[in-house]
Order: structure tokens, then sequence, then C-alpha cells
DNA sequence: CGCACCGTGTTGATCTCGTCAACATCCTTG
DNA sequence: CAAGGATGTTGACGAGATCAACACGGTGCG
């Protein structure tokens, strides 16, 4: 396997690009990142990527859709691991989603950039996001089941709660919230304040307070 | 002033290029926006547009800059015409938030895409992007004194909100949520969410339900 | 065993871009 | 009216994305 007589065929080249390209966004953000450096990197020539992706947007599409499974798989151990308490299990969640975009800021913001992957629906991408959602949902319902959140459509729940979790990540990782805040503390006040809105009102519900 | 003739001088290129380069993300995204196009369709040479911009990157963030200030102005006159409730002028600004992105999907995602506009901090985008901040945390300030939220720093509660309406809408602009969902209902739900679990505790507060 | 074939790589060539340099126009000001 | 600055123009480069034609190597068939 030591193939050191740079051997006319790489052997697993198609790997060694994803990987590659993968680095060089976390590097230099997907911006950066060009077939030909890519070659270059993995010691092939200009045009062998082709023979792997049709195109440069292909790669990213693939790299895009490698980031949704890691967090994916993330939050699923991240659940799985944290105590049998729903709302414990949602917060852990919560956090791992942020710190994940945290970590791997220009691979998130490739996976959710439809500008950077052109405008195509790609339904590669679309199926391994909604894979990350149904979990995200499978939460809320087992969730409602404990009592811990109002019951009503879970599938909303999901949204208004990834919708969150997605947005500070976002704020974060592109520099929107002041570097002196505290990230931690926001997360955790964000999913807090996600619980108490959604949790089941005790009977009669005053809509309004007062006011 | 009709200057048929082609004069050498345009006259004021660089608001026609500002122009032109927002009609060009319109239609075809901030990928599709090229120095030479732009140039073209404003009837000048290619290197004109440099005489007003450093480079491209500059131009695209005197559009985002623009647009920051656009959002700015319609939160405020949404919440300025909103009844008298804070309540109701809290979901009357999410609405519009969320509304604007819509409207203007790729504009709104350049906005907030460090990765479209290179990784420099540009102080003009930090600026105006706080005074959007700003004006949320006034709202939060405002119903603390009205009661209709927690008292804590509206900092964090403005951080909180925000992340929510951005989440949401740069979920509906990727389509990452299922076109058959109610957007205006999700909209709702989200601010309502989010009023609700900010809602003052009317007195002891039982921080875990039961289990 | 020898060869046609397919999957992989390679180099050459084309087209689009961003951007810089040198030169042309205008307009303003002294 | 001439100097100077602002604003435009064309020519030239170098980087990139791709496509086309051609080279290598391993495989299966006769």
């Amino acid at each position: 396997m030591t193939e050191q007589t740079s051997p006319y065929h790489h052997g697993n080249l198609r790997a060694a690009l994803l990987a590659e390209a993968e680095a060089m966004i976390a590097e230099g953000g997907a911006g950066s990142v060009t077939m030909r450096e890519i070659g270059r990197r993995v010691g092939v020539s200009r045009a062998a990527p082709y023979r792997h992706f049709a195109d440069k947007n292909s790669l990213l599409v693939a790299v895009a859709a490698i980031g949704f499974e890691r967090l994916r798989d993330r939050l699923r151990s991240s659940g799985a691991a944290a105590s049998r308490s729903g709302v414990e299990r949602f917060r852990r969640m919560g956090q791992e989603y942020v710190r994940f975009a945290i970590d791997n800021p220009a691979h998130y913001r490739l996976m959710y950039g439809k500008e950077a992957l052109a405008r195509i629906d790609r339904p590669e991408l679309r199926e391994v996001a909604n894979s990350l959602f149904d979990q995200l949902v499978e939460v809320f319902r087992a969730h409602q089941r404990e009592g811990g959140v109002k019951r009503q459509d879970p599938r909303t729940q999901a949204y208004v709660a990834w919708s969150a979790v997605h947005g500070l990540a976002s704020l974060v990782i592109e520099g929107q919230i002041l570097t002196h805040v505290d990230v931690d503390a926001l997360i955790k006040q964000t999913t807090q304040t996600l619980l108490d809105g959604m949790r089941p009102r005790p009977r009669g519900s005053p809509k309004r307070p007062k006011a």
C-alpha cells in the first residue's frame, strides 16, 4: 500500500478529494476551494477531480451532505447519552447543535448556504437534512408523551426549535453577536425559553396576563 | 438631463452600480454578480466600477449595508404602526422581519453571509447591523416596563428573539422548510413561543413541572 | 497469451473573471 | 486658458472552471 512512486492511478481519489475539500473549507472557507488547488494538494492534475464529480458544485454538495450526516450523528449520540429527562436531553441537543456550528463554521455555512451550492435542488442534501429534522421531531413527540411540552403538531415545534438553534448558530458564526457575550449562556437561555414557551398550560390559559 | 448621446461621464455611476447590483442579486443571487456584467448593464466599461468601489467585495458590502438599513427601517415603521400593545408590536416586527427575508432572499443571504463578503470585518456593516439589534433591545426594554416579559438583561432577550426570527427566515429562504408548510403560522408560533417563554412567572416559579 | 475496452489521469485550449496600468476626457479652479 | 483631479476606456495578466483528445493500467474474452 505504500505507493511512493506516485502510481498513475491514485487508488481512492474520490475520498481523498472530499477530505481535502473539507480541510480547505475549514482553513479558508468554501470560497477558497478550487478544483485546481484540490488536485494540487492531493497530487493529481487539475482535471482529475472531474472523473469523480461532475463539477465543483457537486463536490461541494457532497461535502455539505457529509456535514449533515455528521451533525445528525452527533446530535443522535448526544441525545442518547443524555440523562433520561426529556428536558435535559433537549437542552443537550441544542447545545451540541450550536457547538457543531461553532466548531465547523465554514462547513456549517456551506450546509445551509444555497448560494454556495448553486440554486439547484439537490435531493441528496434535502434527504439528509430531513433525516436531521425527523430526529428533532421524534424528540418532541417523546417529550409530549412525558408531558414536558404542549400537545400540538410536533413538526411545528421542531421547526420553531430548529429555527432558534440554527439562528443562534448562524448569528454566532457570522460574527453578529458581540464577542464578549457568553455564548453558552445564550444557548441555555434559548433552550430554556423554548421549553418554557412550549410548556403545557396548567388549566385555564389566560392568553394575556393583564395589560 | 436627457443624455442620449452617452456622455463620457455617467453622472451618477455609483448609485447606478448599486442599483444594478441589487437587481442582479435579486435575479440570480450574489453569485451571479460580476463587475463586468454590472458595467455592461449600466453602459460603462468593465473597469469603471473600480472608480467607485475598491473591489467587488466592497460593492457587495455596500449593497448588504443598504439591505440592513432597509430592514431596520421596515421594522421601525412596522413597530411604530402597530397597536400600542407591546405584544402585538413584537409579533408584528417578527412577521415583518421574516417577510423581508422572504421578499428579498438573495439580498438577505448576502447581508448575513460572511462567506459572500470575504471574511474581513467591515465596520460599516457591523454598525448598521447593530443599529438593527439596538432597536430590538429597545422593544424588549419597553416590553419589560409593561410587564409583558421577564425582567432580565434585555440584550439577552433580544439575542434569543433575533436568533429565532433569523433562523426561521434563513431556513425558509434556504428551502429547508417543506413548501406545504404555512409559513405565516410558523411565524406566529415562533413569536408566541418566545413571548410565552419570556413571560414573567406569577410568583414562586417551579423550575420543573414535576417529572 | 494478446488485445479490445473501460475507468482514471494527463495536458492543451477556451472562455469568464477580477484587477492593475497607461492613456483619454471632462470639469473645476486659479 | 492651462493645471489637476475625477471619472472612463482599452490592453494585459493571472486564476479558475471546464471540455476535448490522448495516455495508462487492469480485466475479461477468444
